[in-house]
DNA sequence: CACAATAATATTGTTCACAATATTATTGTG
DNA sequence: CACAATAATATTGTGAACAATATTATTGTG
């Protein structure tokens, strides 16, 4: 009775893609005051958390992990570079390459970013288990969307 | 063994939220060429979805359905008056309303999309049970995160 | 009826996200 | 070594999203 088959393909109701963007834009909303205090943006959030586990990285590295673009990311870096969390600098060894780094200031943003997971837990009423499944599910579908077929096994056992 | 206490908080893999960024980021990159073909971006395709079910509507009443707010619906509500698909003209009851309604354009263009949903199922190598599963999850988070916690359980209890 | 309070939409300014294209550097093939 | 092919990043132009604020219309209270 949830076939594709009976009742309107363009239900909105039906449709899987629009829970993920409306859940996409809802927690970023819930993000947005957060990370404000700490002069970060989601995605410039993002960056800091790669760069915090491995540094340097490059425009190339960081969009493999974040699936994004230059046409985003440069942008963006720059932004990052004048609000002086970042340094972005030519790789001596090849040219075409822009090295990314943590700045003093970048690296001194770490210990308040600590709480910024539990901040917005507190903020939305759900169990660890759940959070843990959808996490793992919505994983799945982005290693099928991104084309690593091998990480495809959603719910199989 | 996946409790929040263990290991790095500030770990990429360990966000829920990433995992749902990314998957709106590729699924919306995975829609713009099929929906391209139609004069359509994601957003304006959800307003069809709505105003094909019914009409007309308000540009309260989409923000309500789409968990969008005028700021972003008033200029994208113009571009598709722009392209015809759409009409918007003050409520006389009610000077305040905008009302949004489908035009001849935007009517006829509902056939075409009717198989948008296969032909993007068709780009997407999962099963029907992984996705309404998945789908139902993230509907959960999304009641959640929008405060209807009548329908906040995703599996509590 | 006056007029504060509220409601609905619009505007402004900033930051993504993307496709398409341009720019510059490196590699590979002869 | 020349020079096409490729690779990495940058630029351009469009369309979201959003917070904050402005504008206009309606409602409620006296």
């Amino acid at each position: 009775m949830d076939l594709p088959e009976d009742g309107d393909p363009l239900d909105l109701d039906r449709q899987v893609c629009f829970p993920l963007y409306a859940a996409s834009n809802l927690l970023n909303r819930l993000y947005r005051p957060i990370l404000a205090e700490l002069g970060l943006t989601y995605p410039q959030y993002l960056v800091m958390l790669v760069l915090w586990k491995q540094t340097p990285q490059t425009v190339g590295s960081l969009g493999d992990m974040l699936y994004l673009d230059s046409g985003t990311l440069t942008p963006l870096l720059k932004r990052m570079e004048t609000t002086g969390l970042i340094s972005r600098t030519r790789d001596a060894g090849d040219e075409r390459r822009v090295l990314i780094d943590v700045t003093a200031k970048g690296r001194a943003l770490r210990s308040a970013a600590e709480n910024v997971p539990a901040v917005l837990a507190a903020g939305i009423e759900i169990d660890a288990t759940s959070v843990a499944q959808l996490r793992d599910q919505v994983r799945g579908l982005v290693a099928i969307l991104h084309g690593d077929s091998k990480n495809a096994d959603t719910a199989s056992s």
